[in-house]
DNA sequence: GAGCTCACG
DNA sequence: ACGTACGTGAGCTCA
């Protein structure tokens, strides 16, 4: 039996945007209704299996309706341009699920739904309609039934006459009255005044239709029928507008709509392009494809030659050529690239490429030794993708990188740095240099991962050296039109080789001591947790915050504070406002501060340490931060606990590697408002740090007005939370939330800082003005990022973008400075010969490892080399300490 | 794999 | 009215 399935595309392209939080992908392309209509088109084709399908669309500005009343659809808000954007991708989906798509000037889909099911009840044709107007229900017959969307989009009521009846008590015909009588706010249909679902269900029980109603009105008791009379008018009209028109000139058979399924090759495209992860993971692809679709090549193969060198004789071929290579691609497996392996290497020349496997280019032959002294000479320029990674995973295989001159992700990281996936596959598409397939296409994920034969592999990975080459001219050129030359070439691509020597370096962590730490935290959690077990009354896993919800509010009884997405929050902020209640609510803070301990300090840092050498090696990512900061893996060596002295003991276990050897610390002073008071230019700011005040205490004397004596503890901690908001680009509802005041007392503090500090407000101003204008804001280094929802029309994501353009010309400024200082730290121990190693950086503070001998000159040489990393209208201040270890050096 | 929580600057 | 302080990574639970 024929099943036609019509979507009234326009409703549920509003429906699933509404319904969905605002998704865009890494281009800032909003995504949220194309994510919604695919997953509802994906749900039909399942569970309603149709032969046939369409998804009609109003189209034209001017539907007949119109011309009958002016004032139609008059109410309804202009499309959001977030929506309005999404419509050609939701074409382009339906497109690609091989659905009919159908409109026709002048007509509204209800009209072409409408002609299309009064077919169907003619024929005895079956057909399902998907709205999310109830409208439709006008429609529903034996033959047609209504799918009216629920909960956003995802869940729909199914309605046949005998629904509608039980429903409204009505026949689907008096729908229309019923809409002539209470009207649509939504589509400007005035109905009767005062007259709403309730009423209106009142009248047609007993007269049944608008006429009768109206011809019945003095018998209507009271002002409604006053009201009944009064708008006759109105009524008849409103009936007459929400009636569908069923007589469209469609012109088109029903087997034009015949379903055969999607294009497999185009959708996944379509998911790539809208990054729709959990989509491509999940879908099978192979449904409904046709033959020839299928076999049609995703991705291209090199464009030269590949050679596969195994032997001594056959790297003579690369050798003679090594002059040619324009881009090297080294595959290293595994996310930890201290121990990931790699598998080989290939170069790309013009005429070939060549791939050769790790165990040839580790070879002793002297071929294999010319491979490796290429990649080691300086003086030979090399085009990669993701020196930093490649050059520790090489490290590890004691094969030197050398003469990098261009990195493709570095590169694309500057030119946008909140792009997450910056694959080469994804590189090579957006900049239109040819397809490459995805790792995930040739290896597999998870469980699935698997190298494939060799020549597959060769050609896949030649083909990224190729795809690497074509790349390195096109990004260099946005560089240079972005002005950050100077930012990758001298900053960000030798920091690359300074940060590989300090992972390599790695720093050595005393097991002993952690272990120590560690039986000690285990004896106090096992206490811990019987005595919330007796003063809870019941046993439960303290860990879950859903059990743990459901003790304290359901059980216990306690006022729920605040509330997640999915159920009772139970963070520090809520159990430090339910102590009071009942003492459990304590011990279980204590609880989690030392499970965090135990799971993530001791028993996650002692995984890190590699036996042989007692060192963990973390690895910084140089690409993922989008204001320029390092972050921290395998371990996270940038979040170990110091705010409280029983988390700070962790630091007693990092150690120098060598006997005799002191840790030395140092850490720049009030950097991000140094830098704050530098590109404001506020004059306040600059004088209180010429004078090296105490920032914290010049704020509360300023904004309180009262003199350096009179300021208390209190009254600078409040300062100091100003001092934080003003970075994080403040807000006053930000900032009456850190410190428990009300809103309006934190507005008024903001105001007072403002008033004395008035360069800083001109900057937020004229910040927030620029990015507006630029779509992008700059670090003093010219780093730059982009700020798309700056112009969003959504309250929320607007103001993230203003208060981003705040924080990230500050943050991103202050990290390039830190990263000036390394680079230059870096090459004076070199200079001078020192034995002393840079470590470990903490976005403010770096961390030595120090011979005896050099402590005294290092504890010169380090803050030198920070503050004079770069000349302000403020003098940077960096502190330095040392001791025997990093508890120590505070 | 997402959501919650929490460690750091 | 809207309702978040900026930037990260890791461990745990639970679907």
């Amino acid at each position: 039996m024929d099943k036609l399935l019509i979507i009234d595309g326009n409703s549920i392209a509003y429906r699933a945007f509404y319904a969905l939080p605002l998704l865009s992908n890494s281009s800032g392309l909003h995504t949220n209704a194309v994510y919604g209509f695919t997953t509802m088109l994906m749900k039909l084709i399942e569970e309603e299996k149709p032969t046939h399908f369409l998804v009609a669309f109003d189209a034209g500005k001017i539907t007949f309706r119109h011309a009958h009343f002016a004032e139609y659809k008059g109410g309804r808000s202009k499309t959001p341009p977030e929506l309005s954007e999404q419509f050609p991708l939701i074409r382009e989906l339906i497109e690609a699920f091989g659905i009919r798509q159908f409109e026709l000037d002048g007509y509204e889909a209800d009209d072409i739904i409408g002609t299309l099911t009064k077919e169907a009840d003619q024929l005895g044709r079956q057909i399902v309609v998907v709205s999310g107007d109830k409208d439709m229900l006008q429609l529903a017959s034996d033959h047609v039934t209504i799918a009216l969307t629920r909960k956003g989009v995802s869940e729909v009521d199914r309605y046949n006459p005998g629904e509608v009846n039980e429903r409204y008590g009505l026949t689907p015909l008096q729908i229309i009255d019923l809409k002539g009588l209470m009207g649509d706010t939504s589509d400007n249909i005035p109905g009767i005044p005062g007259v709403g679902e309730k009423t209106a269900l009142k009248l047609l029980h007993e007269y049944g239709t608008v006429e009768e109603v109206l011809a019945h009105a003095d018998q209507i008791k009271g002002k409604l029928g006053e009201k009944v009379t009064e708008h006759a008018e109105s009524a008849k009209l409103s009936k007459e507008l929400a009636t569908i028109f069923r007589e469209v000139p469609m012109g088109t058979e029903w087997n034009e709509f015949a379903y055969e399924g999607w294009k497999s090759t185009k959708l996944k495209e379509l998911f790539r392009k809208l990054e729709f992860k959990s989509l491509l993971d999940k879908t099978d692809f192979s449904t409904g494809q046709s033959e020839a679709e299928e076999l049609e090549p995703v991705y291209e193969e090199p464009a030269v030659p590949v050679r596969i060198l195994h032997t001594e004789d056959e790297l003579a071929q690369l050798i003679d050529v090594l002059a040619d290579v324009t881009g090297v691609y080294v595959e290293v497996i595994g996310d930890n690239p201290h121990q990931a392996e790699v598998i080989g290497a290939a170069f790309h020349t013009a005429a070939c490429g060549f791939y050769v496997p790790l165990a040839a280019l580790r070879g002793t032959s002297e071929r294999a030794q010319a491979v490796r002294a290429y990649l080691g000479d300086a003086s030979t320029k090399k085009v990669v993708y993701d020196l930093h990674r490649i050059d520790i995973a090489l490290r590890w295989s004691n094969v030197a990188l050398r003469g990098v001159t261009f990195d493709v992700l570095l590169a694309a990281y500057l030119l946008d740095p909140t792009e997450s996936g910056l694959t080469l596959s994804s590189l090579a598409a957006k900049h239109g240099v040819g397809v490459l397939a995805a790792d995930e296409e040739i290896y597999g994920k998870g469980t699935k991962f698997r190298l494939p034969e060799e020549t597959v592999l060769a050609a896949h990975i030649c083909r990224k050296a190729e795809v690497t080459a074509r790349l390195a001219e096109p990004l260099a050129e946005h560089l240079k039109n972005s002005g950050m030359e100077p930012l990758f070439y001298e900053l960000e691509l030798p920091l690359s080789g300074v940060l590989a020597d300090m992972e390599q370096q790695g720093i050595a962590a005393d097991a002993k001591t952690l272990k120590r730490l560690g039986e000690s935290l285990s004896a106090r959690l096992e206490e811990l947790m019987n005595r919330i077990y007796a003063l809870a009354g019941v046993e439960f896993n303290i860990n879950s915050p859903k059990q743990l919800g459901e003790v304290l509010f359901e059980k216990l009884g306690m006022p729920p504070v605040k509330k997640t997405k999915t159920g009772y929050s139970t963070d520090a902020e809520v159990l430090e406002k339910l102590a009071p209640y009942n003492p459990v609510v304590e011990q279980i803070l204590n609880y989690r501060q030392l499970a965090k301990l135990n799971s993530t300090y001791i028993e996650g840092l002692l995984k890190e340490i590699r036996p042989e050498t007692g060192k963990v090696h973390t690895y910084y990512k140089q690409t993922i931060a989008a204001t320029g900061r390092l972050s921290s893996q395998y371990p996270n060596l940038q979040n170990i606990p110091i705010r409280m002295e029983e988390g700070r003991q962790i630091r007693k276990a990092f150690v120098p590697s060598e006997p005799g050897w002191h840790i030395l610390a140092a850490d720049y002073s009030q950097i991000e408002l140094r830098v704050l008071a530098h590109i404001s230019k506020d004059k306040n700011l600059i004088e209180a740090f010429l004078h090296d005040l105490d920032i914290h205490t010049k704020t509360a004397m300023d904004v309180f007005g009262v003199g350096q004596d009179q300021v208390d503890a209190n009254m600078r901690r409040q300062a100091k939370a100003v001092n934080f908001g003003i970075v994080y680009g403040i807000s006053d509802y930000g900032l009456s939330q850190n410190l428990n005041i009300t809103r309006k007392e934190a507005a008024a503090f903001i105001e007072q800082y403002f008033a004395v500090f008035q360069g800083v407000h001109q900057f937020m101003e004229d910040i927030v003005k620029e990015a507006r204008q630029d779509g992008y804001v700059s670090t003093l280094l010219g780093r730059r990022r982009y700020l798309p929802d700056i112009t969003a029309s959504n309250f929320n994501l607007r103001s993230f973008a203003e208060r981003t353009a705040m924080n990230t010309p500050i943050q991103g400024t202050a990290a390039d400075i830190i990263k000036l200082a390394m680079v230059n730290m870096a090459e004076r121990l070199r200079q001078e010969k020192l034995q002393s190693r840079m470590l470990l950086q903490v976005h403010d503070e770096l961390v030595f490892e120090v011979p005896e001998h050099e402590v005294a000159l290092m504890k010169q040489l380090v803050p030198e080399v920070m503050e004079q990393a770069i000349k302000l209208d403020v003098p940077l201040r960096a502190d330095v300490s040392e001791g025997l270890d990093w508890y120590d050096a505070k």
